[in-house]
DNA sequence: ACCTGAACACCGTTCAAGT
DNA sequence: ACCTGAACACCGTTCAAGT
């Protein structure tokens, strides 16, 4: 009779079923570690530890640690939001959805990094691609300018992004960047002794790295709507309002 | 006498006096692992073996791995030659320090990785910094605008070179961008369906993924350059021949 | 002062074994 | 088919101990 002790009763709401794996829980799971403590705080021991499971059953839905990033990073896009149909020009549209998408990247500490060495292709970037190529056409670009108009907006930030949210993530580097400004000679570096206050402006417009950000934006839209083939206006950023010549 | 075996006599050739340990030895080692192996074969244990030592060694030496990569990357940027005094217009002088900086950062596997994210602020780099931003000011550029061109000159540099290195590296990001590519439906996005080949265009231009990134050169040179407040040339790359008012 | 081995707290990935 | 624990081959960093 005693020979066992009585068996324990534990309710299964202790620990409940545990909801069935999917890629889908995976990635939102991976996607808040990596909200909460940052790329370098995500792993997939983390993230199978998170969903109360070994680390060893993820690989029945993922091949790998990188194809989670590129997971992670094409979930993260759908909050891209596009603009309403007719919301202003085409140029402040083409901003609105490149600062939206330079918002997202911005949000998670350490997507950035993952968009940089992934080259996002999931169907978010695709729908964001569709947009984008739509806009600067709009703008008169022909296929190929708005192909390489494309890459080299998104490009620009993608590495805006990654660089500030890097410096934000390991702190150093920036403290580096100002000590070894402020101990610079003006003798050696004249040019770099002059420029240091607006050297440093650069990382200083905290937020979301804008104002210096907007003006990029605006030379790149320039020069890839303008451009080489004598076409279109080729106009600066603001208002140049002089030539339309053709 | 024969207590003991005979000693054993061995040539101190056979394990010469290690070279003392110092920081520039660690560095050049660490750029030679970087070399063959890639960002992801860098290890300070590796280093360490490579040095014949452990890793606590080198800590003597260095605070961290962060610190190692700032090092190193400074010391690769030694190889960034800079323009004879007045070989062409500032404007040909200006890309080829740029494509000169995006030489190194793409013969070392990785190492334009370590350019996004530290910031290089060692001695080379502000050797870097003094002549791009004399050149840019020779081109007509305010302090400001030099400064502000300087960063996304740079930047654009260091992520064309980090974006393709990564693929040489991770070798699945642009297979998975073509077989996306490829399986798109022209229905769904139409644009980037026509765009297909310019946008894989991008990165097939191998060696240095020039071309492409000569033309984004100049747009971003232009842009600095013109710009919003009225003044200087507002021309488009290559020739625009006109305007020099002031 | 410099170097070392061992330890600590982690990684991604694989594999045999369980259900 | 899905999940698991244990193992493998790694990491960066610290620390007590040696010279």
């Amino acid at each position: 009779m005693s020979e066992r002790p009585p068996r324990e009763i534990v309710s299964r709401r202790t620990r409940p079923a545990k909801p069935p794996l999917s890629r889908e829980i995976i990635v939102s799971t991976a996607l808040d570690i990596l909200a909460r403590d940052g790329l370098s705080g995500l792993s997939l021991r983390r993230v199978a530890t998170a969903l109360d499971t070994g680390a060893a059953s993820l690989y029945v839905y993922l091949a790998n640690l990188n194809e989670l990033h590129a997971l992670m990073l094409d979930s993260a896009l759908a909050a891209v939001s596009m603009p309403e149909a007719q919301n202003g020009s085409w140029r402040d549209r083409l901003k609105s959805v490149l600062k939206a998408y330079l918002r997202v990247l911005f949000e998670r500490q350490g997507l950035a990094q993952l968009a940089l060495s992934q080259i996002a292709s999931g169907p978010n970037s695709l729908r964001i691609w569709e947009t984008l190529l739509g806009l600067l056409k709009d703008g008169g670009a022909d296929d190929v300018k708005a192909a390489w108009g494309l890459d080299l907006l998104t490009l620009y930030v993608t590495a805006i992004a990654a660089e500030q949210s890097v410096r934000r993530a390991s702190g150093e580097g920036l403290d580096r960047v100002r000590t070894a400004l402020s101990s610079i000679s003006s003798e050696e570096f004249p040019l770099v002794f002059a420029a240091r206050q607006a050297l440093l402006s650069d990382s200083d417009d905290s937020q979301a790295g804008w104002g210096r950000g907007d003006w990029a934006l605006d030379v790149i839209i320039d020069g890839v709507v303008g451009g080489p083939n004598p076409s279109v206006t080729s106009s600066a950023p603001k208002k140049r309002g002089k030539g339309h010549k053709r």
